[in-house]
This record gives C-alpha cells, sequence and structure tokens, in this order.
DNA sequence: GCCAACGTTGGC
DNA sequence: GCCAACGTTGGC
C-alpha cells in the first residue's frame, strides 16, 4: 500500500470531471516523463490512494482522493499520430509510455493550497514543495495522513 | 504572459 | 559521455 499525488490541470481534467466520469473512473493518461513513468510502472499497485493536485490554475491545490483500480497498460495515444500525446519515437513493439486506472474516492472539505503546503513547517520531504515538475510522485505515509487532517478529512 | 527550473536532445 | 541548446512545466 502507497500514496501517491498526480497532478492535472482542472482546465482539461479536473476532479470533478473524474466524479462525474462513467464509473467514476478514469485512464490515467499522457504520462510523459520517465520518472513519473518509472514509479507508475515499478511501484504502484492497485489499492493505492492517490491525491489529485490541481495545477496551472488560479489556485493550485490538493482537492480530492482518488484509488488505483487498474494496473499499470500500455497508454494508447502514444500510436495516434493525431493525439498530443504522440510519441514517433514509441515503438509498438517495445511500447515507451504506459497509464493506469484510478476512480473517485472523495473532495477534500478544504483544499491543501500549494502555498499552505510551502507555509507548512512539517511537511518536509513532499516532492511538491521541492519545486520539480513531476506529475507523479510518491506521498510518505506520514505525510499523506498529514495533509488528510490539514484537508478536514476526519478518518 | 513572463520566466525560472529542469528534463530532453543531439552534436561532438 | 559531456554539455549546450532547446522545449516544457507551472507558479506567479
Amino acid at each position: 500500500m502507497a500514496y501517491w499525488l498526480f497532478k492535472t490541470e482542472p482546465d482539461t481534467f479536473s476532479i470533478d470531471t473524474l466524479a462525474k466520469a462513467p464509473q467514476q473512473s478514469t485512464f490515467w493518461e499522457g504520462i510523459r516523463n520517465y520518472q513519473a513513468r518509472n514509479f507508475l510502472r515499478d511501484q504502484a499497485q492497485v489499492g493505492d490512494l492517490v491525491f489529485i493536485y490541481h495545477s496551472s490554475c488560479k489556485v493550485p491545490a490538493i482537492v480530492g482522493i482518488a484509488q488505483i483500480t487498474e494496473g499499470a497498460k500500455t497508454d494508447p495515444h502514444q500510436f495516434n499520430p493525431e493525439s498530443p500525446y504522440f510519441d514517433p519515437k514509441s515503438d509498438p513493439e517495445k511500447p515507451r509510455w504506459i497509464g493506469l486506472t484510478i476512480q473517485y474516492r472523495q473532495h477534500l472539505p478544504k483544499p491543501v493550497t500549494l502555498q499552505a503546503i510551502k507555509a507548512d513547517d512539517a511537511i518536509q520531504e513532499l516532492a511538491l514543495k521541492k519545486a520539480g515538475r513531476l506529475s507523479v510522485m510518491p506521498v510518505s505515509e506520514q505525510e499523506w495522513h498529514y495533509l488528510l487532517a490539514k484537508s478536514g478529512v476526519t478518518r
């Protein structure tokens, strides 16, 4: 059991989009960063919990929780020249990029803003804090529970 | 819209 | 395998 943080731009795909999706599920696609991919490929497991973080928006913040419901599969967009996620260098025999399926769990009662995270000395490890453009990052168990409490989730 | 940070590419 | 140039991300 592990904990993660996934970034998304709410203009493209938000926690609300996920909550309203069929089965409240989506295939998390378009990961095009090796470090992020390696986390998903090598460490993410069905059952792991995921903070959904809104980036590139007015108030960047952790806004909700999802759960991984299906393990890593080839991301088909890498082979589609029409897709913004097309990767001409990916060999169909050895696909370079993967995605996995997550399901909505809940909105946070109080989103935890990037500003609050940066200002909080109790949060030290979270990769979000050290800048970084990583779109998928691990969250330690301790900081997961700390952030949950901070967001008003009581259990 | 700007720009800093940082990942990726490609020439050597 | 180094590193400069380039592209992208994402906060502000």
